[in-house]
DNA sequence: GTCTATAGCAGGATAGAC
DNA sequence: GTCTATCCTGCTATAGAC
């Protein structure tokens, strides 16, 4: 993988490669010659700049997935505040698009959600920063405006499931990109993902109890 | 990990022990050496009775992953059979109860989520008989019967996406277990899994745009 | 800050005794 | 079929020149 010239300094393209490796292959299956290989730096600058191959890891986290998980989440207030009433259906759309076109580049979209992925199957330390400094606010956040935006009032612990449920499938559109692709016989080029921009929300309102085109301006 | 004695011939015992690492871990980060340990067999043992690690990983979806998948099919079709009628809510009820309660134990229904999710992640060799073998048919299958059975009528592609979002959720709270105990912070112990069950039905019955008790018997 | 060279070790695979 | 001993490769991490 002959990288297009990364015009950074070496530790923020050591941490671009290592990100994107990082993510398609995980942890364990990717070594330091890799990542500087592809970095175009020498084997010693990863243990320079970072102090290892697990600080890197950590790190990948703090100065990347985080900053973009704090974007996604901004791109989706700025939906809302152009709403005067936050509905149901206002949130939803908002969250959705949030995670599906807002701000990132498809590739990033992908590397987010499986590094994500990642941490889920198997917590580790990283895991701490994606929890605590992004999920689990944010989802706090969520439950807090639908519970207040729902009509019929239910109990929170029924509302972050229904949370937890979008956020998997929106998920799994993401990390399953090449599996999806193949069982739905598909090409995942843009059209297919406009499709499944489309579908997750549909499905996703409903699963809420919501109906579709109730109150969305 | 001292392990509990399995008592099978040790080719029964790798492909076990195989399995329930590879799951956890991935394959990368775990070593022949780890595998034969956990069974009690000698390093070379791998070699002889698979002739490799690869070939190790390839034979635990072969003989371990995919029988379970069937069991799960079977049992989803048990349940049908006691119905006349086949309605969208029995169908979702059957999936729902067949993936997340259905003939298999909690440690192997993790196991096959994780392997699943896995090989979705990133298809290798092993995905095509995930996917030919047993997800393709199913979801297939699966489609039709809602098409004829929905009141409605649903073009294919549209079913498909409704299926692959279940099935998201499903994988998800089961292959992302200890995240999600986290995240809702709760223990997963049964109690918790009967409501992550009741959960899941409740919200892809809406998902599919079908109320709830309209005619489950 | 960057690089080469290498220490030190763990990995998968194999040979060959039993 | 099973086991020990071993080969060789590739890994992370570091020392030390520049």
């Amino acid at each position: 993988m002959t990288r297009k010239e990364n015009n950074g300094f070496p530790r923020e393209r050591l941490l671009d490669e290592a990100e994107a490796l990082f993510a398609r292959k995980g942890f364990e299956a990717v070594s330091v010659r890799e990542i500087t290989r592809a970095a175009d730096c020498n084997l010693a600058s990863v243990n320079y700049h970072f102090g290892g191959k697990k600080n890197l890891y950590l790190e990948v986290f703090r100065a990347r997935w985080l900053p973009r998980a704090l974007r996604i989440q901004e791109c989706f207030k700025t939906s809302l505040a152009s709403h005067v009433r936050l509905s149901p259906a206002v949130v939803v759309q908002a969250l959705a698009e949030a995670f599906l076109k807002g701000g990132l580049t498809d590739d990033e979209r992908m590397r987010h959600s499986q590094l994500m992925a990642r941490e889920m199957a198997r917590p580790g330390e990283a895991f701490d920063m994606v929890s605590e400094g992004a999920m689990r606010p944010f989802i706090r956040e969520l439950v807090d405006m639908l519970q207040s935006s729902m009509p019929g009032g239910r109990d929170d612990e029924s509302l972050m499931l229904d949370v937890l449920s979008i956020l998997a499938v929106v998920l799994f559109f993401n990390f399953a990109r090449s599996a999806v692709a193949r069982l739905a016989g598909s090409v995942y080029d843009s059209a297919f993902k406009d499709r499944l921009v489309e579908h997750i929300m549909e499905f996703a309102l409903k699963g809420l109890g919501v109906g579709k085109g109730e109150d969305l301006l």
